[in-house]
DNA sequence: AATCAAAATTAACGATTTGTTCGTTATTTA
DNA sequence: TAAATAACGAACAAATCGTTAATTTTGATT
């Protein structure tokens, strides 16, 4: 909102960001005390107070920060669902960007999802969903099913691509974003019994 | 595996596991302290170090102790995927039990999700769908599409439906379990698309 | 019922962390 | 250059931590 007007304000910010990703790539955020990160940023402990409340809130503006980077600079919106039709060729070019920002910025993300902050991250993005992907729907909540399946369904998509994307970026040896991109819109699309190969028991 | 010989060993530990929801429904398990789950349960803070090495340890024990109960007791082992062939019957009748038997733990699950320990249940329901439901199929781990996929689809499908019971048992006025179950296996059998009621752009 | 082993209590300890205060110094902005 | 303000450094009481040791209470066993 209001511009960060004094140098000094956004150094320190800054390198309280920089030293908290660094402390929790060594131990876990539960055992990080305030003064480990003043020494980091090579700030007084004083001056933590001064712009957190706590290392929690440091946490959380530092999330929303990185995704509100991420998704607002590199995940264009646009429209893959008209009148009712999935164009999955769009769908497609969007999740392929997701998973291209998720490695541009791998050490954040590795570091976050290695220290269990998955909810975090899935609250806001799904945040994220509401604000900017529903408002573009608004066309096709005509549907009945739809309405009424609306909000388990979003949870369950966000709660599935999160958990892909954590498993993803967390592995060795991964494959490429429009290889992963390839199957998550399958498994939207067609199902994960069709990507697996599978085939029910019953014909409908 | 021992059994807890001495009624005090157990009266304590069951009296730290109910101190500890009781104080996670008014509180962040973050400000937690030790001395305030002694109070609770009614025993000495010493007493807690005999039994537990931290806060984390009692919180860890606490949900491993309630999902084995969960998952031991009530989600029995069936196999519902034999050759290739997904029995959608007896998937809807596994996932509406795990539904039933959260809703019988109604409360657990709602202060657990309500204090973002998602991961820790969704971590230890991953180790659990490893030993006890992979192990069934090892008839059909011949298929070469499945084993590619293997992995990602088992976190998309847990993280997915990890993520529906999160929201499910911390909605007012939910539906029953059935209904939940329902749209879960129509979501995996068929894909959220079509569940949705939505069509593809592509045929194919 | 009496005995023994084990569990829980009590009090105390030094160390650490916390959140806040103050007056002083340094830097930025205008 | 001058005024504003951010950061520093030191210090404070309060709370929490994890552990110790001696003592008391409890339960399981015979």
């Amino acid at each position: 909102m209001t511009k960060k007007q004094d140098l000094r304000v956004q150094r320190t910010r800054k390198s309280l960001n920089q030293a908290l990703l660094t402390l929790m790539e060594k131990k876990k955020f539960s055992t990080i005390t305030i003064q480990e990160l003043a020494n980091e940023a090579m700030i007084n402990r004083a001056t933590f107070y001064l712009h957190y409340y706590d290392k929690y809130d440091l946490l959380e503006i530092c999330v929303k920060d990185y995704l509100d980077e991420i998704m607002l600079k590199h995940v264009t919106p646009v429209r893959h669902i008209r009148e009712g039709v999935v164009y999955t060729d769009v769908f497609y070019a969007i999740v392929t960007d997701i998973l291209k920002s998720v490695e541009i910025n791998e050490r954040f993300f590795q570091i976050m999802f290695q220290s269990n902050c998955d909810n975090l991250i899935k609250d806001y993005f799904i945040e994220l969903v509401h604000d900017k992907f529903l408002p573009q729907l608004g066309d096709m909540f005509s549907g009945r099913q739809f309405e009424r399946h609306k909000n388990i369904t979003i949870q369950l998509i966000v709660s599935a691509i999160i958990g892909v994307i954590t498993w993803w970026i967390t592995s060795e040896d991964r494959e490429g974003p429009e290889e992963i991109a390839q199957i998550v819109v399958g498994v939207i699309t067609k199902g994960p019994v069709y990507v697996l190969g599978l085939k029910m028991s019953e014909p409908n």
